[in-house]
DNA sequence: GCCGTTTTCGGCCCGACTGTTTTCAGTCG
């Protein structure tokens, strides 16, 4: 039983107590639990297994969930969860997907009219039974019905990549309107989550209608939802909400903390301007009813006594003891990444040609390249023999002497197979300069199988690195099954260095794994996994994640100098 | 349900917008 699934227990357990109307901060230890478990990189069920150690050491676990989670461990299964299930049906839990609809209106709708589907309620909708109901009336049973449409077609939350270009050319666009002074972006896309349920726009204008009025026009929105004085809600073609919210420049600051979030992180800044007789809200800080900072948000953490946190970090994992004891993290930035060791040539499945790759990224500022096409077991991808590999790596020998100023790596990205061994043998392996190890096929072995994958590839002399550890694809492929402290454990033992595939699908290690690795001391290398010379664009979002993940330059190989990095990677 | 050098009980962040209402509950972020 793993982290996430406890979790999701829990959201579940959360979603089922709110409809019957339970303790709202009861709900929230739930949800609070649920959010501890998704974070935390060892596994509860070691915790619980392990002598000397107990779950309530974990924030926000009291006995009573300690109990709860142990008993998920042991049995698999929560008595008290069966119980609410038999008395909601998921349906009517599913109903809180749509917008606009709370625990209170479910209830309603479940013990007024009996109705447990989104297709019962589709029907009561439409038929004015739902419009008669005490609270509700026409326009929220219309508004149900273009919800149910929402739910059905549009899925949920999109990738950050998709969201931050979205975002990017509506901020641009409305920069544009006379009056506004200032437009950015907040919410969890400036926190580069790695997927955005929705988008936060922030502006400074005197009148507000100006640039709502604008994005009201805009090629991308399909509807405005809301409208009021400061804040309007539309939603993007392609499903995607945006929240435009106008503010007063002196409520800038204050604005960007508040509706960037994250939720937990707010909670805890607030409670501190609490305790230092303050009110904290989206217009600044108030002593009574007098101002007292709100301008920058700089102007704001230092009013509770923290210096500017960066957005990235901002989740209430640890930031604000760090931030508070002078601790946080210099950050790496895009501009700090000195090579990239994951690449793709026409040779596999790439679209360029070594030289074009070598160019493409000398343009980019990189110093150094690995070019890493796949081996002979991704068939689909033309896959490299050992006879083929050292072709193509005597053509990189040629290329290296038709362009300057760049060092290209001959590499290899060799498929781990479903049998633990290497998809070429250790020979031709021994004769690369960079060889990064990666799971394609078998995702779903169990996790006896993966970890022996795993495992004997980092005991692999020739391995430098993991690649894409997970295998996940966001949003449409699961993890393989990982016992991730043996995994780091292993890595940190044998030197083997860890990938961030900074694909926006991808995204892997996690945040959480890759701090994870940090602690450890597992040189991360953040790659582009480029199958194109348009694929080092990604790069940002592979950094970004770095960033979500507290690493500095330092914790980054690839970060590293050529002189530095090849000092390493000779030292291995 | 969690948490606590003010506390083991009584707190637990804060405001805008909508729809259905004659003053507010529900929802959202």
């Amino acid at each position: 039983m793993h982290n996430p699934l406890i979790a999701s227990l829990f959201e579940e357990l959360a979603a089922l107590l709110e409809i019957q109307g339970a303790n709202a901060f009861r709900v929230r230890a739930y949800r609070n639990a649920a959010r501890t478990l998704e974070s935390l990189s060892e596994s509860a069920a070691d915790i619980v297994a392990t002598a000397g150690r107990s779950l309530t050491e974990l924030d926000g676990i009291g006995q009573d969930l300690a109990d709860k989670i142990k008993m998920i461990v042991e049995t698999g299964a929560l008595p008290q969860l069966e119980e609410l299930r038999a008395q909601v049906p998921a349906g009517v839990v599913q109903m809180l997907r749509i917008s606009g609809l709370g625990p209170k209106k479910v209830a309603t709708l479940f013990h007024e009219l009996g109705l447990t589907t989104l297709v019962d309620l589709k029907a009561a909708c439409e038929s004015g039974r739902v419009a008669e109901l005490k609270g509700f009336g026409k326009k929220t049973a219309q508004s149900i019905l273009d919800g149910i449409a929402h739910v059905e077609e549009a899925g949920s939350r999109v990738l950050i990549s998709i969201a931050r270009s979205a975002a990017e050319a509506i901020v641009s666009d409305l920069a544009q309107v006379a009056g506004v002074s200032q437009v950015s972006i907040a919410g969890s896309c400036r926190r580069r989550q790695e997927t955005c349920g929705d988008l936060d726009i922030l502006a400074i204008a005197e009148d507000s209608s100006l640039p709502m009025d604008r994005l009201e026009r805009h090629p991308l929105v399909e509807k405005v939802l809301a409208r009021g004085e400061t804040k309007q809600r539309v939603r993007l073609r392609g499903g995607i909400e945006l929240d435009l919210r106008v503010v007063p420049v002196e409520s800038y600051g204050a604005a960007m903390q508040y509706f960037t979030g994250s939720k937990e992180h707010n909670i805890v800044i607030r409670r501190r301007a609490q305790e230092r007789g303050l009110k904290l809200n989206e217009y600044g800080l108030f002593r009574g009813d007098e101002y007292v900072a709100g301008r920058t948000e700089a102007e704001v953490y230092a009013a509770v006594g923290l210096p500017f946190i960066p957005p990235e970090l901002r989740e209430n994992r640890g930031e604000i003891e760090l931030a508070e004891a002078g601790s946080l993290p210099q950050l790496i930035e895009l501009a700090d990444i000195q090579g990239d060791l994951h690449m793709h040539t026409t040779a596999t499945d790439g679209a360029a040609t070594i030289l074009e790759m070598a160019e493409a990224a000398k343009a980019r500022g990189l110093k150094y390249i690995a070019i890493t096409d796949h081996s002979k077991r991704v068939t689909m991808a033309n896959g490299l023999d050992a006879t083929r590999l050292r072709q193509h790596w005597r053509d990189i020998d040629k290329v290296r002497g038709q362009i300057s100023g760049i060092e290209i790596l001959c590499g290899i990205e060799c498929d781990i197979l479903e049998d633990a061994t290497m998809d070429l043998d250790d020979e031709v392996l021994s004769e690369a300069d960079w060889v990064i190890a990666v799971l394609h096929y078998g995702l779903k072995q169990p996790r006896e199988q993966i970890m022996q994958r795993l495992l004997n590839a980092i005991r692999n002399p020739h391995v430098d690195a993991i690649g894409h550890p997970s295998g996940r694809l966001i949003g449409s492929r699961p993890s393989a099954d990982i016992d991730y402290t043996t995994f780091l454990n292993a890595a940190a033992e044998h030197g083997v260095m860890l990938e961030i595939n900074s694909c926006p699908s991808r995204l892997d290690l996690d945040d959480i794994q890759a701090a994870a690795a940090k602690s450890r001391g597992i040189p991360i290398v953040i790659d582009t996994d480029s199958h194109s010379v348009n694929g080092f664009d990604v790069l940002t979002y592979g950094v970004d994640q770095a960033r979500r993940a507290g690493l500095t330059k330092h914790d980054v190989a690839n970060a590293l100098s050529w002189a530095e990095f090849s000092r390493r990677l000779k030292s291995r």
